[in-house]
DNA sequence: CGCGACATGTAATGACCTATAACTTTTCAC
DNA sequence: GTGAAAAGTTATAGGTCATTACATGTCGCG
C-alpha cells in the first residue's frame, strides 16, 4: 500500500515508466479492481486474497507481493475508493450552477453510496485498522467534510455551521447506510427513496433561510 | 436461535424450568453475553466461537450445542439486542412527558448507540444472514422505525411524514455510526457532539412547526 | 550483448478457526 | 432407580491466512 497511487483500472494503459505489462499485467490494480468488484456482492471479511487470485489466475501468495496482508489491500481499496468519492463529487458540483451545487453534490453523495455500497462502507464504516497508522483514511474523511462546511457556512450563522454540517452529513451517511441494507424499501404503505428525504432536507433549510433563523 | 428470548445474564437467577445449572450454568446466555462484550472492542468477523468457548471456561465444540454456527450467534445476539433497544427507548419515552418525549428518546438512541457501539452495528448495518429466513431482525428494526413514523405524524403534514419520519431515522442512525468510527471527534476546531446536532434537528422541526409548513 | 540486481510469481508449510462425528457425563422424567 | 435426552469432551477433517524458501522473467549497465 502507498507505492502507487493506485491507477486501478489495468489492461489498457502502458505505463511510461514500465511498471506494467510484466508476468500479469498490473497485478496491483488488478486486485484493487477485482475487490471493488467482490464487495458489491460480498461482505469485506469474506473477501479472500486467495479468491481474487485465484480469479485473476495467479498462485495464492502472489497477492503478498503487492500488499503486506488482506487489510492492506483493503486499505487500498478504501484509499482508491476516496479519490473516486472526491472525483465524483467535484464532478457533480462542477456541473451544476449558483444555489443547485449543493443538490447536486448530495444528490452525487446518494449516488457514489448506492453505486458503491461495499467500497462506500469499507470506506466509513468498517473500522479498518482502527489503531494502525492508517489515518490517512480518516483523514480524507474528514477532507470531505470540511467542503461541506464551507458551503453550510456560506448561508447559515456561524454558531451553528457546525452543528448544521454534521447533521448533513449525518442524514446522507445515514441514507446511503439504511438504503445499503435494505432498511428502506419496504416500511410499508410507499417506500420513501432517499433522494425525496434530501429534497425534504433542502425545503427546510431553503424555509429556514428565509427566516434567517 | 430462537428457543428462548435470550435471558442474558447468567449466574443470578435459577430458572424455575431448571434450564440453567448444569455443566457451566447457562452457556446460551453466556455466549451471547460473552459476545456482546467482545463486539464493544472487536469486529463482528473477528469473534471467534473458540474464542469464546475459551473465555467461558468450556472446550472449543461446546457452543455449536447451542448455535448452529458463528452466524447463528451473531444474530442471537443482534436480536437480544433489539429487545435491549426496544427496552431502552420506550423506558426514555416513559420517564418524559408531553414535548419532552421525542427529544428523550432521541437521546436515548444516541445512548445507547454509544454504549452498544458493536451490536448496533450489529443490529443494523452488518449484512447478516442477507438472503436467509432471518428476517426477524430486519422487521424489528423496522418496527421501531415505525414507531418513530407514529410520534412524527402527530405533528407535521401527512404527505411530508414518511420523509421526515426517515430523515430523523437517518440523522440518528447516522449520527450512531459516525461516533461509532470516531469521525465525529476531531473536526478541527471544536468537536459537535451528536446530542447538539439532535438539539439542533429538535429546534429547527419546532420553528418549522410553528409556521404551519 | 550478456550478466547481475531486482521485481514478480510459485511451491511448500505452519498456525488458526470452523464444523462434524463419536463418545462420555450429567440431569430429569417417570 | 433407570432409561433417555441434553450438555460437553476428545478427535479429526477441511479451509484460509500468512510466511519462508525458491524459481523466473525483465531491465540496467558495462
Amino acid at each position: 500500500m502507498s507505492r502507487k497511487p493506485s491507477v486501478a483500472v489495468a489492461e489498457a494503459e502502458p505505463v511510461t515508466k514500465s511498471q506494467a505489462a510484466y508476468h500479469h499485467g498490473d497485478l496491483r490494480a488488478a486486485l484493487i479492481a477485482a475487490a471493488r468488484e467482490a464487495l458489491e456482492t460480498s461482505r469485506p471479511e469474506d473477501i479472500t486474497l486467495k479468491s481474487l487470485a485465484v480469479r485473476l489466475g495467479v498462485s495464492q501468495p502472489a497477492p503478498y507481493r503487492h500488499f503486506a496482508n488482506r487489510e492492506a489491500l483493503l486499505a487500498a481499496v478504501a484509499a482508491d475508493g476516496f479519490v473516486r468519492f472526491r472525483e465524483a463529487m467535484e464532478a457533480a458540483q462542477a456541473a451544476a450552477e449558483g444555489h443547485g451545487r449543493f443538490l447536486a453534490a448530495a444528490l452525487a453523495y446518494l449516488e457514489f453510496g448506492r453505486t458503491n455500497r461495499g467500497v462506500y462502507r469499507l470506506m466509513f464504516a468498517s473500522q479498518l485498522v482502527p489503531t494502525a497508522d492508517d489515518a490517512p483514511l480518516h483523514d480524507a474523511s474528514r477532507a470531505s467534510f470540511e467542503l461541506l462546511v464551507a458551503g453550510v457556512a456560506e448561508s447559515a450563522p456561524p454558531e451553528r455551521v457546525q452543528a448544521i454540517a454534521v447533521w448533513i452529513w449525518s442524514t446522507l451517511h445515514g441514507l446511503v447506510m439504511l438504503e445499503a441494507d435494505g432498511l428502506l424499501e419496504g416500511p410499508g404503505d410507499r417506500p420513501v427513496g432517499a433522494a425525496e428525504v434530501v429534497s425534504q432536507m433542502i425545503a427546510t433549510f431553503a424555509a429556514l433561510g428565509a427566516d434567517g433563523r
